[in-house]
DNA sequence: AATTAATCTAAACGATAGGTTAGAAATAAT
DNA sequence: ATTATTTCTAACCTATCGTTTAGATTAATT
């Protein structure tokens, strides 16, 4: 009996994800998502019920894109370069023409305060658990060198790579390759 | 003839500084300024004419108070440890009590878009570009170690900072402090 | 063709944003 | 004590925020 829905739910999100990856979640506002997303806000609300419940989704499609990423580095036997190379893949990742977005993830870290929504703060803390876990075990992969702490090792390459999203946004990319290089060199 | 003002504007715009620099921009509204800063709304427009005037204060007001740690790195004599040690002088600077609040540049970098104010985005890379400069200087003091490419090094350590100014409002102490040893190991 | 149940458009909702203004209160000079 | 000039209070302004709703439109079922 119904009508058809003259949208796909997942086609709209990716949209909805481009736009939030861009300005953030405070800085977009619905009418701007009525108008990049290609529909309405009865229809927005409709689908994902709320602001929030639409950057839900938007963070998990950002997940699964990125995963593609995540996977070449799980895949990656060579140790440390192969979280190297993740850095560099990250920057391409997130480089769009000229601008580069950061990553959605630490984006919305780098905005939220500690009281926001709990669904979203779940979201970017399990994030950042399986990125950390991804990089201890290829440090303790790595048969190169002999490392006595990995978890200090993880939290290092952690923060660093938390730090080249935030920095991704406002320095050159020479800088920022700069920075892995030097980053690498003492591991 | 006239009346007093019954607040001294330097005094106001510390309590200003303090809000924006936990909330941010966008998310402080003139209600709450108007809360903490202790004056209504009319004092404030005729002391800083709007938002982002009383925002431009609150950096230049936020500048000050770090020089005094930056004050410490330039007198320093030993090169690398000098800036090692205004790295941990700056996570004791912007904590306060448990709660870390980064560096106010740095949010806001984070915070704006490329199109911002025009002035705030100048008293932003004002600052980034002090303080590389200063890095530069203490790479280039440095005696111990013979460092071939110093503005690599310098852009190495800026990023670095800026990296430690988004991560000290996610990460835990411990993790910050692991960041900083390796940051400082391939040196 | 009539019925039914969903989607869609578009207007409106209350709340709050940044910013303004009229008039009362206060102070120094005349 | 009156006047002149500024500060202050408090109400108000317009615009926009996220969200809701009434009514027209559409399409599958009977």
């Amino acid at each position: 009996m119904p009508r058809k829905k003259s949208y796909n739910e997942d086609e709209v999100i990716e949209k909805a994800m481009e736009v939030f990856w861009k300005n953030g979640f405070e800085m977009t506002s619905m009418q701007q998502l009525e108008k990049e997303m290609g529909i309405n806000k009865f229809s927005i609300y409709a689908s994902f019920g709320s602001k929030e419940g639409l950057f839900l989704r938007s963070i998990q499609c950002y997940k699964e894109k990125l995963q593609k990423v995540v996977e070449k580095l799980r895949r990656s036997t060579d140790g440390i370069e192969g979280i190297k190379a993740y850095f560099y893949d990250f920057i391409t990742f997130s480089k769009e023409h000229e601008m580069v977005k950061g990553c959605l993830v630490t984006n919305t870290a780098n905005e939220l305060r500690a009281d926001a929504n709990p669904e979203i703060l779940a979201a970017l803390s399990d994030f950042t658990s399986e990125i950390r876990s991804v990089f201890l075990e290829k440090i303790q992969q790595d048969s190169n060198l002999k490392i006595d702490d990995p978890e200090e090792k993880a939290d290092y390459l952690l923060v660093a790579m938390f730090g080249l999203s935030s920095a991704s946004r406002v320095f050159t990319q020479k800088q920022l390759h700069h920075y892995i290089e030097n980053i690498f060199n003492n591991l």
